[in-house]
Parts: structure tokens; sequence; C-alpha cells
RNA sequence: GCCCCCAUCGUCUAGCGGCUAGGACGUAGGAUUCUCAUUCCUAAAACCGGGGUUCGAUUCCCCGUGGGGGUGCCA
């Protein structure tokens, strides 16, 4: 301990595990230390970057009986002792920006890693737009990632109300204890807050110890009385009990006015973690709403799967270590951590995500499959007269072929007309080589005789059969037959191919294509 | 201009003094004698530069450079 009866914070290093020295310095007995492998997780459960006071102590000198360490930092009592609760604080723009998606998303990782309180607040001060239609936007989003918030709209909560055009009332308090204590003057209308002028420092849970000192004082409530955004949040952060500031590091350098502002109300900062910005795929500088790509609504509205959108943005500023991708969300949730997240800002890269999807997409219960098949095909209308049945038939055929769900309208078309383009591409490299029209007849003739379209496997016997009785490889007898059923010479595999279509298209299909092309 | 943050393949990342610098997306070949946008295999592909510290730096420090952000009576 210092002379002011603190411990120094020890460094810990970015989630190693804790050395000795640090132990020591703790003012831990060496014994403890054995358990090595359960301090680590017990301190971060704790809090990585939390000054460590003489609570430490006291708190180590309770006994909790045969408890093991690893037990105590996940037992309920623990847990209220040392509360989580975070924020997401959205102004409600009529978009839900996939940078603001990944900061509440690393919000509510953070409260649910650690059995927190993960809350929504609404920052709609000084709005004019349609903010009714602003919030559908974002809940929807919100909801349709899995992001549920234990306070906020629709929730309620303790700390409410969760609007801050319905908090005048803190705004009004708050500021007139700064006015109080003279920390606040008027000046041409405005309230300005005076600072303090001291070097801000705030121990980053992500970046470590950032400096910065405020240099000139600021506004706080504008000439028609309505505050500004530094000081509702903090106000609000406040009055909420908010522990940790999860945000994106646009917000690192105005820190200092925070801390200032904390400072001034007679209140110790929570801790904050500033995450790495989300650059645009191409050209320079962070996304923003007009980019390709950056609105959640997009990717909900494509048909894309949420879970595969998480997973993505997890993986973009965080990473398990150990070369994991395709994780569930809960198995991220067990092993989030703040010192975890990377500091420098990550290119979203849409390929990556769709590769993700396409994992994703592949092993989704059928029937959530269709709902979103239907949804897309629904939009292009090419397919409404078709059967309902033979539909899904279609749908559940090329879901093996798209990674996702707005691909599959170009997969579908020759299924739901007789109309169909034969590629010329296509045609020209298969009808180039053997005796593709020979082939086609002889197919014709096998399947004569009462071939089971339904069965796959018997399909696949005729195909065979013929290439052994033909002296060819079976690709002689694929190939054309694909190109005259569809026109092309990409698509699902053949058998379930001719299974779906049908014996009576296919052979209507074979018997066009001979008459043109024979 | 000033302040703050960051820096490993094209992209996302692992690495926390000694490694053939690993994985993934994407790309290019090849295989699966049915295409392919699936699967599998292989290949090309990175430590921004310069000084230190050290027996030894991708790793620690400093300076550049580059990128990002902030600097509103926006949030």
């Amino acid at each position: 301990m210092d002379a002011g009866g603190k411990i120094k914070r020890p460094s810990f290093g970015r989630a190693g595990p804790m050395q000795l020295e640090n132990f020591q310095t703790l003012g831990l007995p060496e014994s403890l230390h054995r358990k090595t492998g359960l301090f680590p997780r017990l301190l971060q459960a704790i809090d990585p970057v939390a000054d460590i006071d003489d609570g430490w102590g006291s708190f180590f000198d309770m006994r909790f009986g045969a408890h093991t360490l690893d037990r105590l930092a996940t037992s309920a009592a623990f847990q209220v002792m040392n509360k989580v609760r975070v924020r997401f604080a959205p102004s409600p723009t009529g978009f839900f920006h996939i940078g603001s998606a990944r900061t509440a998303l690393f919000n509510w990782l953070y409260a649910r890693a650690r059995g927190g309180v993960f809350i929504l607040r609404i920052e709609d001060t000084d709005r004019t737009r349609n903010t009714s239609e602003a919030l559908r936007v974002l809940f929807d989003g919100m909801r349709w990632l899995g992001l549920d918030w234990d306070e906020g709209p629709e929730a309620g909560g303790g700390a409410g109300p969760y609007f801050q055009s319905q908090r005048d009332d803190f705004y009004r308090d708050y500021r007139e204890k700064l006015v109080a204590a003279d920390r606040a003057y008027e000046k041409e209308g405005a309230l300005f807050f005076r600072i303090s002028g001291e070097p801000q420092v705030i121990e980053d849970a992500i970046r470590g110890r950032v400096e910065r000192t405020e240099e000139k004082d600021f506004v706080i409530f504008r000439s028609d009385g309505s505050p500004v955004f530094h000081f509702v949040n903090v106000v609000d952060d406040i009055a909420m009990g908010i522990t940790h500031v999860i945000r994106g590091e646009d917000h690192l350098s105005n820190t200092s006015k925070h801390t200032e502002l904390f400072k001034a109300f007679g209140v110790e900062p929570p801790t904050f973690a500033h995450i790495p910005l989300i650059l645009k795929q191409n050209g320079p500088g962070k996304m923003s709403k007009r980019d390709e790509g950056a609105l959640i609504e997009d990717y909900q509205r494509r048909g894309f799967l949420p879970e595969a959108v998480v997973n993505y943005l997890c993986l973009l500023g965080w990473s398990p270590k150990d070369d994991r991708e395709k994780m569930p969300i809960e198995e991220i949730i067990r092993i989030f951590d703040l010192p975890g997240i990377n500091r420098n800002n990550a290119r979203f890269d849409e390929r990556k995500m769709r590769f993700l999807n396409a994992a994703y997409l592949q092993e989704i219960a059928p029937d959530r499959y269709l709902e979103l098949a239907r949804a897309a095909l629904d939009a292009t209308n090419e397919d409404s007269a078709a059967d309902p049945r033979y539909r899904e038939e279609v749908f559940l055929l090329c879901r093996e072929k798209i990674r996702a769900i707005d691909e599959l309208p170009g997969f579908t078309g020759y299924f739901f007309t007789e109309d169909f383009p034969i590629e010329e591409k296509a045609a020209r490299k298969i009808l180039g080589k053997g005796e593709p029209i020979t082939r086609l007849r002889q197919f014709l003739a096998a399947i004569g005789d009462g071939v089971d379209f339904s069965d796959e496997v018997a399909l696949e016997a005729i195909i065979t059969g013929l290439a052994g009785t033909h002296g060819v490889s079976t690709g002689e007898f694929i190939h054309p037959i694909r190109l005259a059923v569809s026109g092309t010479n990409v698509g699902p595999g053949l058998y379930g191919l001719l299974r779906v279509l049908g014996r009576d298209r296919v052979v209507a299909r074979i018997e066009r294509f001979l008459a043109a092309h024979g």
C-alpha cells in the first residue's frame, strides 16, 4: 500500500494469468497463489481495471467456508455485491447502424457474462423526426439480434424513465448542484461548465491508462434551456447506477469532459471501455449510414440469420483467442470479457459474414428456412402460381447452393416456368463434346418404362446403368440432362433436381430441347 | 492547427523476448471421375520505417510515417 492507503492497481496484463508479484501487491496470502488458475477468472469477474482499495482486504478476509474461489466468483452473493449495470444509449435516428448494434451487443454480452443488468436508454433530446417509427426500427433490430434489455422502454425498471425527453427533473436537479457548487455559470444565454483543468486519467478496460486534459469550459445547457449530450449522458449514468460504460472509441476524447462532470458531482466515474470502430468496406473512414451494408434492418430484410450477424459482429474486434469462429452465443457469453477486446479498428467484410451465414443457414430447422425462403420469393412474385408443396421442395433443394436467402431467387427461376432461357455459354460447353443428343435420347428411353422419380437412388441407378452400358462417364449423361431441364450448367445435384422437377417436366423439357437442338 | 487512440497476410485475427509467425474469409490450383456458388487438400499472401533496450525483438521504449477519432449551444 502507498501512503494514501490504497493498493496500487496491479498490472495483470491483458487477461493473462496473474503473476505472483501482483498477487503480493494485493496483500494476498501467497498460498492462495497456488490456485492461480482460478484467480484470473475471479479478478475479471470483479473488475479488470477497478481501483483496488482496502475493500479488497476485507473481501478476502471474508470466509466462504469450503467454497472454492471459482465458485465464489459465480456465487449469487458475490453477484449481488458487484452487480454490473451497463447501458446502451442510442439516439433514435430511424436507422439501426451496424456500429451501434455492435456497441449494444458488447454491452449485452458483458451484462450476460457477469450476470449484470443491461439497460436500454433512449437519448431522444431535441428530436424532431418521427420518433415512434424510429423507435420501432431500433426495437425491432435489437430484438431481431436477440439483445433483450432488462430495463428500459417496454421493460420497465426502477431507474426510469428511460427516455431522456422525460428526465427533465433530473437534469434540473443536477444543474442546480453544479450552480450551487459554482461549477456552472451563465454566459451568452447558455450555461457553461467550469472545468477543473486537471489532467483526467481514465483507466480504460480495453486501452489501459489514457490521459487527457480538458482545456475549455463547455456548454451544458443551450441558450434555449435544453441540456447537451455530455451533461445528460453523465447525469443519467449516475442516476441509473451505471458501473461500466462500453461505447465506441469516437467517445474516447469526450471522456475527459465526462470525468470532469462525474467528479464535479462527487461521483467516482464508472469503468470505461472504448471499443474500436467499424470502418467502411471500401474507402477511408468509419462506416456511416450511407455506406453499403451499414444498416441492421437491411440484413433483416435480406433474410440474413441474426445468429450469423451476431456471430460475425462478435468477431469484429474480439476473438476467443483459439481459432474458433463459428460459435454459439452461449459459448461467447461464457468466455467474453472486456480486456479481450481489440484496440484497433476493424474493416467490415460482408463476404465473411456471408460465409458465416451460409454455415448457419445449412443447419437451421427446415420450417424456419422455408419461412425465410417464402418471404424472399414472395418479393419476386415469380412463383406465385406454383403449388405450395412444390415450392417447398424447390426451396429445400436449393438451400445447399446459397449463402444467404437473397441468393435464392437466382437459383429458382427455371423451376417455376417452362419459358426459361438456355444459357448460351453453358450450351456451347456441353454440346461441344461427346454425343449429348444421343445421351438425352438414351435417357428418355431408359425412363420410359416407369422409373420412380421420387426416388433419387433409382434415378442415380438409371444414369450409372446407362453410363456402364455405353461405356462412358456418368457426366456424359448428367451435363446434357441438366442443360436440357434447367438451361444452365450450375445448380443443385442432378438427382435431386430431377426428383423435384418430376417426370412430366423432365420429359417435356428434354423433348423440347431435342426438338430444338436435335 | 491542437488533442486522443491505433498499427501482424487484400480483410478479420492468434501471438504478450527465442515460433518454419498460426487460423479464418477471399484468391489461385487440385481432388471428390455430376456441374457449382458445397466439402476436402494444396499454394501464394503479413510483422509500416528508423533508432534504441537486450545475448536476442513481431513482441518493450522513443521518433517518424500511415490510419482512425475528437475538437458544436450534434449525439
